[in-house]
RNA sequence: GGUGCCAUCGCCAAGUGGUAAGGCAAAGGUCUGCAAAACCUUCAUCCCCAGUUCAAAUCUGGGUGGCACCU
């Protein structure tokens, strides 16, 4: 044993623009540690402007994983995320450093901490793409029934409108017969692969968080924000890459049929929804410590105190 | 100073006597192989005062504020 325990995992996570990267970076450097980026857009190559990754100097040496790696033109999902996470997990721990999770993309932190497994079907485009359309001529409300037919429990807890989820239920039970309730259970492992210490990172007041949303638009913008949109408008990402914050926002100025400014407002506004629902996301998970960037005098001592102390107590 | 028009939630905006549409924004929430996505919920008694009326955001008078034009 290195001291630390096999499994111990911290994770940094908070909504956007609330500092995690810098703090993640404080971590490393006083912990040998290396991080592994959580972030579902991130991931994502020729958009480093938009997803905030951070610079080469921001890292300051510190090892990051998990970003930037990804083609645009390739979807990315939760699953593919956890298998490459467990991956450069290892690989930090092989060269004896110690891995730390960093990044807002709620779904990815918690099915990483939580060891969800992804053993089971895989998603069906073919199917995936009939299904839409018959949602489209026979209406949300029909889906929703048929899938009551064959899912009963899941059909109970889902919206019509929820068309996605509706469909992605669907999907699995036409393809594999498997029922998304039944299969649900089937996720999650009895024993918990890692010993998790989470730190969120977000302001006591919500204004001072969104004024830094504001701020850091702003500059993105004289980071070349607008230039790296412009590429993406010219040549349209796939899926999952197209639904980043930060380049769709600008296609109305690059088609003449907005300003500048009002696409940077809109982009701001867009911004701050996401803070909101990152901090229901992570609300939720009691675990977490919270440490606020305009309260705590000293962010990277706090949460140091944080790891230390658990580690002791291991 | 005079004349005219206007005054409904943070913004836009329906409603011309019968008990306040809608959109945007905001807030709260959901979330299990697209999650920076998708979805749900909540959110005004109508500028003020007086009057007419069974009943007024809707009519009358006065006040206040804004806009336009005139001197």
């Amino acid at each position: 044993m290195d001291g630390r325990g096999k499994g111990f995992l911290p994770l940094v996570v908070g909504p956007t623009a609330s500092g995690k990267s810098a703090l993640a970076v404080a971590l490393a450097r006083e912990l040998n540690g290396e991080i592994v980026s959580c972030d579902s857009m991130q991931v994502y190559r020729g958009m480093p402007v938009a997803t905030a990754q951070p610079t080469p100097a921001e890292r300051q040496g510190v090892s990051h994983h998990l970003i930037g790696f990804l083609d645009p033109s390739e979807t990315y999902s939760v699953a593919r995320f956890c298998g490459d996470a467990l991956a450069a997990i290892a690989g930090v721990r092989t060269r004896g450093r110690l891995p730390l999770i960093v990044g807002g993309t709620g779904l990815y932190a918690d099915a990483l901490a939580d060891g969800l497994r992804f053993a089971g079907p895989r998603g069906d485009p073919d199917l995936r793409r009939t299904l839409a359309d018959r949602a489209e001529r026979e209406g949300n409300e029909a889906m929703l029934r048929e899938l009551a037919s064959v899912d009963p429990v899941t059909a109970a807890r889902l919206h019509p409108h929820d068309r996605k989820r509706v469909l992605r239920a669907l999907e699995l039970w036409y393809g594999s017969g498997v029922r998304l309730s039944e299969a649900e259970r089937a996720f999650k492992p009895d024993q918990p692969p890692f010993d998790p210490l989470w730190i969120g990172v977000t302001f006591a007041d919500r204004a001072a968080l969104y004024d830094r949303i504001d701020r850091r638009v702003d500059a993105m913008v004289a980071a070349g924000l607008t230039e790296e949109a412009r590429a993406a408008f010219e040549r349209p990402d796939a899926a999952t890459a197209a639904q980043a914050i930060g380049h769709k926002e600008l296609f109305p100025y690059f088609e003449g049929r907005a300003s500048l400014e009002e696409c940077l407002a809109r982009l701001k506004q867009q911004t701050r929804r996401y803070a909101k629902r990152q901090l229901t996301w992570f609300r939720r998970r009691e675990e977490i410590h919270w440490l606020y960037a305009d309260r705590e005098e000293d962010l990277v001592g706090a949460a140091l105190t944080l790891i230390r102390e658990r580690r002791k107590v291991r």
